[in-house]
DNA sequence: TATTGGTCAGTGGTCTGACCACCAACCTGT
DNA sequence: ACAGGTTGGTGGTCAGACCACTGACCAATA
C-alpha cells in the first residue's frame, strides 16, 4: 500500500503517495492512516519526518489528527481551502468587501450552473428550505436555513471546485462577521425582500434559466454587499 | 459550570504569531525567519515543534525553506492557494471543465471590477499587450502575452482575493493542459477572433462599462471552454 | 444488575541530542 | 590577485524518550 521513500522533499513524496492512494481507491475519506510509528517503519523514515508530512497535510485540511486515536483522511475536502484562504486574507491585508466580491462571483456562477443542472429532487429540497425560512420566526434558525439554502445551490451546481471555494469564502466571511445573516435577516424591511429574492431564484431553477438565476442571485448578494459596505466604509 | 480547557496545538500558535507579526509590519515578504535552533529557544519549544510549524507554513506557500541558508517569508502570497487547489482537484476527482467554470466565474468578475476601477496607466499597459499580441507571430510568445493580458486585468480588478484565486486556478489549468494557449492560438481561424475579443474587452475598459467587460470576457472564455470540452468529452 | 473507577496498551504531542548535506563567507597559500 | 580548502551556521533527518490522551477491559461497589 505504501512504497519505500527515496530522496527529495520527503513530506512531498508522502503527499504524493497519499494522493495516489486516494485516487486509486486504496484510501478514502474517513480512513485511518497507519500509526505514526508503524508508518515510519514501513516507509523507512523517522517518525519526525512522518509527522512533518502529516502536519503539512493537516494544514490543507486533508488529514485530521486526534490525539490518542489516530490520524484520519478528512471526511470531506470542503475545508481544504478555508485555512489558506484565511491566511491569504490576513496577510494580503484584504478588505472584507473583497471576499464578498469573490463570493459574489462564485454564488452567481453557482446559481447559473444549478439552474442548468437542476433536478426535481434537488428543487424540492431547496423549495422546502425556502418555505421553512418563510415560516420560521427565530432569527438564528432562519440564518442557519439561509446558509443551507446557499449550500444546496452550491451542491446543485455539480461543480465541486466552485462549491468548495465558495463554501470556504463564505465561511471566511462568516468568521469575520459572525452575525451577518442575523443582522441582515433581522431587519424587518428585509425579511420579505429576501423571501421574494429566494422565490425568483427558485423560479429560475424551475424553468432551468441560468441567466435569470445568476441575475437573481446577484441581486441577492447586493444585500450582503450593502451590509458589508456600511460595516467597512471605503478608505 | 466548568470551562473547557483547551490547549491549542503549538504549531497553530506559531502560525498565529507569524500572522500577527506580518500584520503589524514586523515581518514582511522576503524577510528571513530566525534559525530553527534560535527560534526554538526563543519560544521555549523544541526544534521539532518549530519544524512542524514551518512545514505547515511551507505547505500553504507562506514560507520558503532553503537548506544551508534559512527560512524566509514568501516573496508574495500569490501561490498560497495553488497547492491546496491542486490537491483538491485531484482528491475530489474533479474534471478540468469544472476548474474552467471556476475560472470563468473569476475572470468575468475580474473584468467587471477592472472596468470599474480602470486607470489610464493600467489601460495603456493592457492596450500595449494587446498590440503586441496582434503583431507577434511566434505562438509561444503570443501565449505568454495572452497570459500577461489576463494577469494585468486581474491586477486592475484591485481585488487581491479574486486575483489570487484566479491566478491559482489558471495555473492549475495550465499545468493540466500545458499548451492550451498555444493550441488555441495556433488555430488560424481563432487568431483574429481572439484579437477581436481583446478589443471589445479593451473598449469596455475604456468606457468603464463593467457589464460589457464581463460579457466580453465571458465570450472570451467560451474559446477555452470549447477547447476543454473537446479535450474532455462529457461522460 | 448497573454503575463507577482503575488499569493498561496504543496513539499523537513534545522534547532532546545527535549526525548529515548544504551554503556562504572566510582564510591561505600560491 | 586569485583559486581552493576550511569552517561555522543552516536546514534535513534520525533515534529514543517521556507526557497526555483515548478506548477497552475489568474489578469493586451500590
Amino acid at each position: 500500500m505504501f512504497k519505500e521513500i527515496e530522496q527529495k522533499k520527503i513530506y512531498l513524496q508522502i503527499l504524493e503517495q497519499i494522493k495516489d492512494n486516494i485516487i486509486e481507491g486504496n484510501l478514502k475519506s474517513g480512513d485511518r492512516l497507519p500509526s505514526e510509528r508503524q508508518w515510519a517503519e514501513q516507509l523507512g523514515v523517522s517518525r519526525a519526518t512522518i509527522r512533518e508530512a502529516i502536519r503539512a497535510l493537516e494544514m490543507i485540511g486533508l488529514v485530521r489528527c486526534q490525539q490518542g486515536e489516530g490520524n484520519f483522511i478528512a471526511v470531506d475536502y470542503e475545508d481544504t481551502l478555508t485555512q489558506p484562504l484565511t491566511i491569504m486574507f490576513w496577510l494580503s491585508k484584504a478588505k472584507i468587501s473583497q471576499i464578498q466580491e469573490l463570493r459574489r462571483a462564485l454564488e452567481t456562477e453557482s446559481a447559473k450552473l444549478a439552474a442548468k443542472h437542476m433536478t426535481p429532487e434537488r428543487y424540492e429540497k431547496i423549495e422546502k428550505i425556502c418555505q421553512a425560512i418563510e415560516t420560521e420566526t427565530d432569527e438564528s434558525i432562519r440564518a442557519e436555513l439561509d446558509k443551507r439554502f446557499h449550500y444546496e445551490i452550491a451542491m446543485a451546481s455539480e461543480n465541486i471546485m466552485i462549491k468548495n471555494v465558495l463554501l470556504s469564502s463564505a465561511s471566511l466571511i462568516e468568521a469575520l462577521i459572525k452575525d451577518i445573516r442575523i443582522a441582515i435577516l433581522d431587519d424587518p424591511h428585509r425579511g420579505p425582500l429576501i423571501d421574494q429574492q429566494h422565490h425568483i431564484i427558485l423560479q429560475a431553477f424551475q424553468s432551468h434559466d441560468p441567466l435569470k438565476a445568476a441575475m437573481a442571485m446577484s441581486q441577492h448578494m447586493d444585500l450582503i454587499d450593502d451590509f458589508v459596505s456600511r460595516l467597512e466604509p471605503d478608505d
